[in-house]
DNA sequence: CCCGGAACCTGAAGGC
DNA sequence: TGCCTTCAGGTTCCGG
């Protein structure tokens, strides 16, 4: 699943090999896959644009291009984006001069694109962004203040903090020694610190380890990253706790399957 | 505003 | 072997 991690890496990977280039052509074999324009407009508004930089805000990717839109493009969980072709799964291809493409391939069909002339008009509701310095332990402290949530559906909430998904909340959690269902407003000032650092220490981690391929996670070389093998609970079903030992529990939380270890996270 | 659950979607995996 | 059910989860929508 493409969380900040994955989607940064994507960022990181795919800007060399197309920043300075010019759309020549857009195929869809899935209309669906485009949110805003319509359809129609979507593919004529992108000829004859340049890709000037990419950029990620949260889990969004944002292709800034000369006229002043922005393609975004949100993975969901099962896409990706391939500078080579993939499989049947493809369902849209961004040519490029140079006779360079851009593959988007998402078998379950959950993945959109944007074209904006204002890209805060999808990205505006998102909270801080976890890894730059405007995200402080004091403001996630307040973002968490008298919330009854479960600090786990908190921590994947885009509008709390933005890029952390199920597997990066399970890290983080584990790491700050957090039961998942803790209500939010109920963790204290230590445990709120544990967090903020875990959060960080987890997400720096998984992108040095190039993202965690655990399902369908792909960089745009067709690789994988390596980040899950770091992975201390998440998606670790029927394994043992790395600390003590103690077999890890998965529970639902917001119907999301969570991990963690009911003797280094006790409940209370 | 806050919370929880359903819906979207389809391949993979497991049960019988 | 093959059909059927269940699971996976980011986001959005809806009801309370």
């Amino acid at each position: 699943m493409p969380e900040l991690p994955e989607v940064e890496t994507i960022k990181n990977e795919l800007a060399p090999h197309i920043i300075g280039h010019t759309i020549t052509g857009i195929t869809l074999f899935d209309e669906r896959i485009v949110r805003q324009p319509p359809v129609e407009e979507f593919g004529s508004r992108l000829i004859g644009e340049t890709i000037t930089e990419i950029g990620r805000r949260g889990k969004y990717l944002l292709f800034s291009l000369t006229s002043g839109q922005t393609l975004v493009i949100h993975l969901k969980m099962t896409g990706s984006l391939w500078l080579i072709p993939p499989d049947r799964f493809t369902r849209a291809v961004i040519h490029l001069d140079g006779d360079k493409k851009i593959y988007f391939r998402d078998p379950r069909k959950f993945g959109v694109m944007w074209l904006v002339e204002d890209k805060n008009t999808v990205t505006d509701k998102l909270g801080p962004e976890p890894l730059e310095e405007g995200f402080t332990a004091k403001r996630l402290s307040k973002a968490l203040a008298r919330r009854t949530a479960p600090i786990k559906a908190l921590l994947c909430d885009q509008n709390v903090i933005a890029g952390i998904g199920n597997m990066y909340a399970d890290e983080a959690l584990f790491l700050a020694k957090i039961h998942p269902m803790r209500p939010g407003g109920s963790l204290k000032p230590a445990e709120i610190k544990r967090l903020y650092n875990a959060i960080r220490q987890v997400l720096t981690a998984a992108i040095n380890d190039k993202g965690a391929s655990v399902d369908t996670y792909f960089r745009p070389d067709g690789q994988i990253g390596t980040a899950h093998f770091q992975f201390r609970v998440a998606h670790r079903r029927g394994q043992s706790c790395p600390v003590c030992g103690t077999p890890l529990q998965r529970i639902p939380v917001r119907n999301r399957g969570s991990y963690f270890c009911p003797k280094c996270q006790p409940e209370v």
